[in-house]
DNA sequence: TAGATTGTTAATCGATTAACAATC
DNA sequence: TAGATTGTTAATCGATTAACAATC
């Protein structure tokens, strides 16, 4: 196997840090899927993939992998390709994987409970430390090993315990109540499944909105146009 | 309160269906968004609203949401605006909301339970049938009044019951497996939770990927990215 | 009628793709 | 060295915004 300081070890001024300034949404929304990929790449135990075979198995341009990889430096060697192992931890470190982020998780309904069974926090270096609810039933029981507190707890437990992210799996109505305790309480990002779009005044705190509703809906329209296509040959 | 009939009356024509040909990508992740905000405003009991407040409320330019509406007919009225009411019907007629499609559930985990009690469906009259998993000891049970069926009855049962949508929150490694048997069983959309992306080489099936992962992933590099910023200040 | 606001065309902006020189 | 493939610039394409005539 090369050796990744040989490949990599000349021009390593350029990589770490962002280059000029913004990258645009689009960009970023491509980011974890990259990072998927690769992963598996890397499963697979493949050492160096090239932006066209990438390419195809994304289904996309390599153009696009080439620019897109180049908003943040380069990645890859001329002549030879992309180290994936390489690659795919310069990915991680963009997207803030093993950056330590602790969350925490409001409301231990299904959707809660659901969250609080998967792999997809830990596989990410994300610590679920707490869960929050309003039923007495479940408070000092634990979910899947993690803790279910009072919601009365959630801003003095996210202030002490230093919480990065804020997962929203309250009804529509507590969503603003809850943010508003969070946020109060130095969270970073709030992961909303409230189904509305939680609008804060603070600029400095992320908001990711989940809508599962919008791609059922998607979904539908895609089925529906297909059949009336079908219907007019 | 205005008669629709006598605003949207006479130029019915143009409306009902597509306009010429394809819809692009980016409007028709829009429309399920204008559904949300037009049935909030229908719950509020407002009658009319014109591009521009719908603009404000929306976050986006009313320049977008005219030409949105507009790939499918003219929805609204100069010097009026548009009937609440009237436009949200005819974004849920388009979206496919009340075709009566039907689905089942396949994987009975924590995810699949969590969907199941979910009002998401009905919502958009979209019936869940029934539930289907591996596991004998919910086989037979009814998980928030859904059936569960042995997950080998599966292609038989969308082919008798003539299911549109199948729901996939099962693990990766069966995705392919229960995507086939559904897609021969004459499924005409898959809504896919297995955290892959499922290809399928039936080009009339329609597959919506949903990866939770990536969206959490992008939340923690705006986290990220937002607290090296402020560290450069 | 005058005012408001759409539908639609034209202008702008940004994102994607193509091309190729740099270079491993 | 010759071949491969990147990084990057330039060309193309599509999506968004602005502008305004049509019209309710």
């Amino acid at each position: 196997m090369e050796s990744i300081d040989k490949i990599h070890g000349t021009f390593e001024k350029k990589q770490s840090e962002q280059k000029n300034g913004q990258v645009s949404a689009a960009v970023i929304k491509r980011l974890p899927r990259y990072h998927r990929y690769l992963g598996d790449l890397l499963r697979e135990g493949i050492l160096r993939i090239s932006s066209a075979s990438l390419s195809r198995l994304m289904n996309v341009t390599a153009s696009q992998i080439r620019q897109d990889l180049n908003c943040f430096g380069g990645f890859g060697q001329q002549g030879y390709g992309y180290n994936v192992k390489y690659l795919y931890g310069k990915i991680s470190e963009l997207l803030g994987v093993n950056e330590g982020y602790r969350a925490v998780i409001v409301g231990a309904g299904n959707l809660g409970s659901a969250l609080a069974a998967t792999h997809m926090f830990e596989r990410r270096g994300i610590a679920r430390v707490a869960m929050f609810d309003t039923n007495p039933d479940i408070i000092g029981t634990k979910i899947y090993g993690i803790p279910v507190y009072s919601v009365d707890e959630l801003g003095s437990f996210c202030e002490r315990e230093s919480i990065s992210i804020g997962v929203l799996s309250v009804p529509k109505e507590a969503a603003y109540d809850v943010a508003r305790v969070m946020v109060d309480a130095g969270v970073k990002g709030l992961w909303n499944f409230a189904n509305m779009e939680l609008k804060l005044d603070n600029p400095d705190v992320i908001v990711e909105n989940i809508h599962l509703g919008d791609s059922l809906m998607k979904l539908c329209f895609k089925i529906k146009t297909k059949s009336e296509e079908a219907d007019n040959d």
